[in-house]
DNA sequence: GGTGCGATTGCA
DNA sequence: GCAATCGCACCA
């Protein structure tokens, strides 16, 4: 019996709302192959709209950031560095850029860990073949159930993204609070802020 | 057609 | 501390 997959829905809202919701959730990848590579996601960040500073919608609609401004529930990858894939999940409405950067996760084998976004989408072999790929068909996807409380949720600023200005301060990182994957400083991860509902 | 650089990682 | 290594954004 196999677990059902996470629906257009969920990832048609707001890249904050998704970003949170994603922690413990389990990722998936079907390989070529057959092989099924599964990982509990324990670390991510959103990027938000075309006002975010750190997005790489902000500069407006290019061929690269084309994914993002699609509806909700696609994945955009993209090469780093000309050495890393980065994995986004598509959020949001049609035209409006938005999209949550998978940064860590349990390895799939169950052993080590995924830390960091180069390292997990190598650990599920993630490339930019899967860049537009639907989150509801056969190669890539997102398991229901497996949520977090909101007790476990740790809120902190994004990775990387100095040259963002007041918008790399903001609080748009979702971490699991103590999980050993956590990529990033220690002391940022330690610093993690408590999610409050009224913050929700 | 040329130039500069990045939502990172691994090694010196 | 810094090189790796490539797509692509941007300018001429």
């Amino acid at each position: 019996m196999t677990k059902r997959r996470l629906d257009p829905s969920f990832y048609r809202r707001d890249a904050l709302e998704v970003a949170r919701d994603i922690l413990g959730r389990t990722l998936c990848r079907r390989l070529a192959g057959g092989t099924l590579l599964r990982g509990r996601i324990v670390e991510v960040e959103a990027y938000s709209g075309p006002r975010d500073r750190a997005s790489h919608a902000w500069p407006g609609r290019t061929a690269r950031n084309a994914p993002m401004f699609a509806a909700g529930g696609i994945a955009y990858v993209y090469l780093v560095y000309g050495v890393h894939h980065c994995v986004n999940v598509v959020t949001g409405a049609r035209d409006h850029p938005a999209a949550v950067l998978l940064r860590a996760a349990e390895s799939p084998d169950g052993l080590g860990s995924a830390s960091g976004p180069g390292r997990l989408a190598r650990a599920f072999g993630i490339d930019r073949s899967l860049d537009g790929a639907s989150l509801t068909g056969p190669d890539l996807w997102l398991e229901a159930g497996d949520g977090v409380a909101d007790s476990e949720v740790g809120v902190t600023r994004r990775i990387g993204v100095d040259y963002a200005g007041a918008w790399a301060r903001r609080r748009m990182r979702f971490v699991i609070r103590g999980h050993p994957a956590l990529s990033g400083p220690r002391a940022l991860n330690r610093r993690a802020r408590t999610i409050t509902p009224r913050s929700r």
